[in-house]
RNA sequence: GGAGAGGUCGCAUAGUCUGGUCUAGUGCGCACGCUUGGAAAGCGUGUAUCCCGUAAGGGAUCGGGGGUUCGAAUCCCUCCCUCUCCGCCA
């Protein structure tokens, strides 16, 4: 959620993102309108309380009864119209914050112009795509020989879009989790285990609602509602709290499975567990002072690569352009992990600073300086990295010719192997 | 799931029966000042958040929402949460 002030003193800035996002800018009008709306009527409401809290109080301290009929028959003329003003006020303010809530944050002017992801920008790429041999297997056919995938009876299971790991699978995606949140841990982050099923309110706090409703899996009796990424708990854990100005920044990381309720188009993505209803994910997440946002992102952009650096898997980094930003960030790096199987970059990490979007929805503020007004912190958030497609560029990347694959080193203690081989 | 007790301005509590003197008292903690060679103690002052307003000022919030009333921390309804006991359970 934008400050509304910024509706007020420089509407101009927000209509230049919507527009850049490719988004109708008009809304800007309707929210500046409710806003006058508001304050007129607030200021007229609060005047009229204040007469009300006076003469009850006259009322109160009155011995003659005569005057005290008179005055209170008096109040009853005042307090129609503050029923009036009140529902007013309430539906404008209902209507403001339903507005509100629908625009998506201005892109910062680092961002480059762009329509869609195909004006994205490939801003390095790290490691060799050089392979030993010359038709690299997909991970679906490796998975399949090597007994670490079972398609069929997670279709039967669950129905299309699931699958079951089984031995080394299931072994190497749970040496992943827990490799990366040692390595991220080991670099300043706090481990948090989130619960990962949450209220209604957290999904609105982390700005997944209104927009992405029919994303989400919630419980039909109860206000429960699945995380679709650990970002939710994580931005709603500080909500409505007042951090302490030097525990900032506060870095947290991660583990929880994610649940999608995508409408997948049918053909694309098909095979393989590239993209599925649910998924496993290791989630870097920052609160910072606002002025420290910026340096915040690039480097949990160089842990994100730092784990794929570690795994030896070449990846490149692309910044997205105006029109493929997500809906709360002002500016978001992708990292994708190239898999020489599937021939494809695979997203395994999307990192954004979402400056005070988040703080402002969850109510997430500092106080600066003692007895200095309190503000919103800077919120960040970014994979690291995404399970089932990390798993896929390893599988991929470090298959050998005679059909086994190599386990990264990073990886073989927690493993208990070297290699992965069938039978 | 059943029964009971509770949720008050950092923490702990008073106030709720008997609605107006509650612009919410007190203790602790914290900050500043006085005092002191320095400190402790003592004394004094201050110490929630949000909204409207250039300001003066005003308003809202006693878990959330709704109601009764001229007036609600206080009465009524409802929801949420916490604690104790019972049941169930990994």
């Amino acid at each position: 959620m934008l400050d509304i002030a910024l509706f007020r003193d420089d509407a101009e800035v927000i209509r230049r993102g919507l527009e850049r996002r490719g988004e109708d800018a008009s809304i800007v009008d309707t929210i500046r309108l409710l806003d006058v709306t508001r304050r007129e009527t607030l200021t007229e409401l609060e005047a009229l309380r204040a007469t009300r809290n006076t003469e009850s109080k006259a009322i109160g301290r009155a011995s003659d009864s005569a005057e005290r009929q008179a005055k209170i028959d008096a109040m009853r003329v005042v307090n129609e119209r503050i029923a009036v003003l009140e529902a007013t006020l309430s539906q404008t303010e209902a209507a403001l914050d339903e507005a509100l809530n629908l625009v998506p944050n201005i892109p910062s002017d680092l961002v480059p112009d762009g329509a869609d992801e195909r004006e994205n920008v490939v801003i390095r790429e790290v490691g060799s795509r050089e392979s030993d041999f010359d038709e690299p297997l997909p991970h679906w056919e490796l998975g399949t020989a090597l007994g670490m995938i079972d398609f069929e009876r997670g279709v039967r299971m669950s129905g299309s879009r699931f699958y079951v790991l089984t031995g080394a699978g299931s072994r190497l995606q749970r040496a992943l989790i827990q490799f990366m949140l040692d390595f991220h841990t080991s670099r300043g982050y706090t481990e948090v285990y989130p619960p990962f099923i949450v209220a209604e309110k957290c999904l609105w706090d982390a700005g997944q609602l209104p927009k992405f409703k029919d994303n989400l899996y919630r419980d039909v009796e109860e206000d429960f509602w699945l995380v679709p990424t650990a970002e939710v708990p994580l931005t709603a854990m500080h909500a409505g709290e007042i951090l302490a100005a030097e525990d900032l920044p506060r870095q947290y990381v991660a583990y929880t499975p994610c649940f999608r309720r995508e409408k997948m188009s049918a053909g694309r993505d098909v095979r393989g567990i590239k993209r599925g209803h649910q998924f496993d994910k290791v989630e870097m997440y920052k609160f910072t002072r606002p002025e420290d946002s910026p340096a915040a992102l690039e480097s949990m952009l160089a842990d994100g690569e730092a784990v794929l650096q570690a795994l030896g898997i070449p990846y490149r980094v692309l910044q997205l352009c105006s029109g493929d930003l997500g809906f709360g960030s002002t500016i978001t790096y992708d990292l994708e992990a190239w898999a020489p199987g599937c021939g494809e970059w695979l997203e395994v990490s999307s990192i954004s600073d979402f400056g005070s979007f988040q703080a402002r929805r969850a109510g997430v503020r500092f106080r600066p300086e003692p007895g200095a007004p309190t503000e919103h912190v800077h919120t960040l958030n970014g994979s690291g990295l995404g399970l089932p497609r990390t798993l896929i560029a390893v599988m991929e990347n470090y298959q050998q010719p005679d059909g086994s694959i190599i386990v990264p080193e990073a990886l073989r203690g927690r493993f208990g192997a070297d290699v992965i081989k069938a039978g």
